[in-house]
RNA sequence: GGGAGCUUAGCUCAGCUGGGAGAGCAUCUGCCUUACAAGCAGAGGGUCACAGGUUCGAGCCCUGUAGCUCCCACCA
């Protein structure tokens, strides 16, 4: 039995082996088994262009923890895992790569970038699953899916018809974002706002048939050529007269109306608006209110199209410089102000954006956003921590129709075709022929769809619908979504509405988010910062186990964190601790120990069986509520003080004398603890605890399918706690006494512990063994009272009875008189406290019993303690 | 312009539905005690941002103030 351990713990020969054994095992596979309660959560499929970051790591590891309790708890739990094809990102990828070879997509064609796009997907796509399972991620990898697979295009082309028939897809003329640098459309989640340095041009229009001039401000003075229209409020007696007048631009000589709209803010600048319906949303909807022609003046990359009259070609930032100059010259710019603004950006490439007209498509979103708001009202719904049902339901409440075609081939190709007749027929699979006029002359629109739309169906997608497959009925709708609060808007909200709307319901019950992890200044990690810690570098030098505990513990849920590696030190130093009690339980056990009866067992096994089996209890409960931090917080305790810096300390005397009628009590306390405890830390640690777990016991061969600890009552020695605790707190007194005293360690002393009280000299007697090595001690003696004891002593109080340990040659009485005097004042002021509160009226009337039995208790024993203490006080005031 | 979060020990942060302020790191003292120096024992250190209020009782609940952070938003 008795094996070799390694001295300090190595997770880099121990991880990759275990993890290899679990996939060869088949542990992480799921089937269909109606037996036991599914338990399902999908994965938020990463990238596939991407590499494991922190935040994957946290993402992940707060999955793998939820599925691996569930699972030894014995429900049904499955974990699909998979990847998203990110089309825009992967097609910016690939395009990089293709100009090295000095190729463009034009130069090869659609079919041949799709083909090399697949070769991309197979070479790194699977990049990032492998650096997860380098995590311990204990994902059903039979059922990897992939947002482009033939089964997901399936479920994506479904759902397009499906909308389009019943009216939620369109295809419509409106104002979109543009990225003239990834040549796209974007959705508005994919805008972010920035503030940034910019210019108020402030500039006038003459007014046609008068000498009079508008004046007005622009941010975007370029937008000038596209104007259609001059804005102001209906009711601003300034302009009331010019209403219905024209304006003449300079550069391109068109003659635009005044015109009135309650959109004008009249207490803004100068009241005045300039109308640009084709690139600003604004002016989009006076425009549409009024009638006016909406003039683009952009070309797709960003530079000045034909209707630019003489910037034509110009970028348009070249465009907006000339331009300024030249009313300049002309004496219509009549300031120019420095102001910070917001202006959108793309948030993948940060180009600015520009809002441009386009005919694309649509998901009609205000029908759908209904259900969606209804479930977090009822609860079907629930976010963790609920703040953040906040701002999905603010973002439900104010969405806009979702733009979903995209000019890129990577992707789902929009299932449109258009005859020569300009006919659309929307179906699945290619028609034969236009369903309106019967042209067999289809071609098949050319855009894709937003990444969004294929991940939107990820709950139901990947376990098979449109099939109604077996695992669909079983294991959907899942239990827990685990993202960032950075992803509710893109993809939680999308994903809710459209399992609502094909799936009639949710598709998860709970959204676990939590926040960012941060560097260690708190600065969001990034690529161009570079200041990201790469998880990876973290588990080869610390180990997976001690990464996740890092990330997991000591922060509150939903909240932002900071990484670094002092935290991650700490970590690895407990796995090590774990490791070396272990390895201290096996050399002591040379066969395994027999079981043993509750009589068997001594006060101090009772009371690590007793705090073991409450533990059970109080991590399942925080597991139930999601409150992973005070879970695992808690198992660390409980191994780290109660059992290693305890337990296995009052044990020692025992396990070193082979005669010792309790050595085999210890020994199976030690093992079933232990056994315990790595059950409740498997779910957190997963290697170091299967490593563990399969050493100190031959019955299993894992830990992760071994029973989760239940709390059970026959486990429960209420008075065994207590009288282990009182022991503690002797220990603790004598200890600082000692070093207070400056005792070394190495000088032993007689130790006599006196009382009145029958059942703690009994207590003391039962635990004399490992009182006598925790407390130093050459030998214990229990007592009465202090007859015997000689003077030369020094004293420490305990509930109920005095500790003297005679150092004859080392006592200093003045030395010990100012130690008693700083504890009688300490316990004053206990006892002045409680009785000012159990004196207070409103207290004893008001307060629950259970609170006021607990004041009553302590005011008896800091009482007691008060004038024991007082009394070892007047017998060194008797010495000198 | 709306909304959210944060402010607790020198640093980074916990503190669940109100019942005597905690952890890790850092600091000081003493220990290589045959599981672990990645360790053990002991110690110091906090008017819980500020001001009111509710309550027998507030770090926790309510109101207000200040500072920091984030999200949303079409003020040209």
């Amino acid at each position: 039995m008795q094996k070799e351990m390694a001295k300090n713990y190595d997770p880099s020969i121990v991880e990759d082996r275990i993890y290899q054994k679990w996939l060869d095992c088949g542990y992480f596979h799921a089937e269909v088994d109606k037996s036991k309660t599914p338990f399902t959560i999908v994965i938020p499929p990463p990238n596939i262009t991407g590499q494991l970051h922190m935040g994957h790591a946290l993402d992940n590891t707060m999955q793998d923890i939820l599925i691996r309790f569930k699972r030894m708890q014995g429900y049904n739990a499955l974990w699909v895992p998979g990847t998203d094809h990110a089309s825009i990102s992967t097609e910016v990828k690939i395009v990089k790569k293709m100009a090295e070879e000095g190729l463009t997509k034009e130069d090869i064609g659609r079919e041949k970038f799709l083909e090399r796009a697949w070769e991309w997907k197979e070479e790194y796509g699977s990049t990032i699953l492998n650096q997860l399972k380098k995590l311990g991620s204990s994902c059903d990898w039979e059922r990897e899916r992939f947002t482009m697979d033939k089964g997901l295009n399936n479920a994506v082309l479904t759902v397009f018809e499906r909308l389009y028939e019943k009216g939620y897809i369109y295809r419509g003329e409106k104002l979109i974002n543009w990225c003239p640098k990834c040549q796209t459309t974007i959705s508005d989640a994919e805008v972010n706002h920035e503030d940034k340095a910019g210019h108020f041009w402030h500039i006038k229009y003459p007014i046609k048939g008068t000498d009079r001039f508008l004046e007005f401000a622009t941010t975007r003075p370029e937008t000038m050529l596209g104007d259609t229209a001059i804005a102001v409020h209906p009711e601003d007696d300034r302009y009331k007269d010019i209403v219905g007048m024209t304006c003449i631009i300079p550069f391109v000589d068109r003659e635009i109306p005044i015109i009135a709209d309650e959109y004008v803010d009249r207490e803004f600048g100068t009241g005045v608006v300039k109308i640009t319906p084709a690139h600003d949303p604004n002016d989009f909807e006076v425009g549409e209110r009024h009638g006016l022609e909406k003039i683009n003046i952009l070309n797709d990359d960003g530079t000045i199209n034909e209707n630019g009259g003489k910037f034509k070609g110009m970028d348009r930032y070249e465009a907006r410089k000339l331009i300024v100059e030249e009313l300049d010259k002309m004496g219509l710019l009549l300031e120019v102000e420095d102001i910070t603004h917001a202006v959108g950006v793309h948030e993948r490439c940060g180009e600015v954006v520009e809002p441009m007209i386009k005919k694309q498509w649509f998901v009609k979103m205000e029908e759908m956003a209904k259900p969606a708001l209804e479930v977090i009202k009822t609860g079907e719904l629930k976010f963790v921590p609920d703040r953040f049902g906040k701002v999905y339901t603010h973002w439900l409440e104010n969405i806009h129709d979702w733009c979903i075609s995209r000019q890129l081939w990577w992707g789902h190709r929009i299932p449109a075709y258009y005859c020569e007749h300009g006919h659309v027929t929307v179906s699945k699979d290619k028609p034969e022929c236009c369903k309106e006029c019967g042209s067999t002359n289809l071609r098949q629109d050319e855009d894709t769809l937003d990444t969004w739309f294929s991940s939107a169906l990820w709950p139901f997608s990947t376990l098979g619908w449109p099939e109604q497959t077996e695992e669909l009925k079983h294991f959907y709708p899942t239990d827990v979504l685990v993202t960032g609060y950075d992803i509710i808007f893109f993809w939680v909200v999308r994903m809710v509405f459209s399992a609502l709307e094909q799936m009639g319901e949710v598709p998860f019950k709970t959204v676990l988010i939590h926040g960012l992890v941060r560097d260690s200044q708190g600065r969001k990690m990034s690529k161009s910062l570079g200041n990201g810690i790469d998880p990876l570098e973290i588990i080869k030098e610390y180990g997976a186990d001690a990464l996740r505990l890092t990330l997991i513990t000591g922060n509150a849920p939903g909240n932002d964190m900071r990484f670094y590696n002092e935290r991650v030190e700490n970590s690895r130093n407990f796995g090590n601790k774990l490791w070396n009690a272990t390895r201290f339980i096996m050399m002591n056990m040379e066969e395994e120990p027999k079981v043993c009866s509750s009589d068997e067992l001594t006060d101090a096994d009772k009371w690590i069986i007793s705090k073991v089996n409450t533990l059970a209890k109080e991590v399942t409960d925080n597991l139930d509520s999601f409150e992973l931090g005070i879970a695992v917080q808690k198992v660390y305790d409980f191994i780290w003080d109660e059992f290693c810096d305890w337990y296995i300390e009052m044990v020692k005397p025992r396990l070193y004398n082979k005669e010792d009628s309790t050595r085999n009590a210890a020994l199976y306390t030690l093992k079933t603890v232990l056994t315990d405890a790595v059950k409740l830390l498997h779910p957190f640690e997963p290697f170091i605890t299967e490593e563990i777990f399969t050493s100190i016991q031959s019955e299993e061969e894992t830990v992760m399918l071994s029973k989760w600890p239940e709390y059970s009552q026959e486990r429960n020695f209420p008075e065994e706690e207590k009288a282990i605790e009182l022991m503690k707190e002797a220990v603790r007194s004598v200890r600082a006494v000692r070093t207070n005293m400056n005792v070394p360690p190495s000088k032993k002393a007689k130790v006599f512990v006196t009382s009145e009280d029958e059942n703690v000299r009994s207590i003391f007697e039962r635990g004399s063994v490992f009182f006598a090595t925790l407390a130093y001690a050459s030998e214990v003696k229990v007592q009465t009272d202090k007859n015997g004891i000689g003077d030369d002593v020094v004293s420490a109080v305990i509930p109920k009875g005095v500790i003297y340990m005679p150092f004859a040659e080392l006592v200093d009485i003045a030395k010990e008189k100012d130690r008693l005097l700083k504890e009688k004042k300490k316990l004053e002021g206990e006892v002045e406290r409680v009785v000012k509160k159990l004196s207070n009226e409103g207290f004893v009337s008001k307060a629950p019993e259970k609170v006021i039995a607990e004041e009553r208790a302590k005011q008896e024993k800091y009482t007691q303690m008060l004038a024991e203490v007082e009394g070892q006080l007047s017998r060194l005031d008797g010495i000198k």
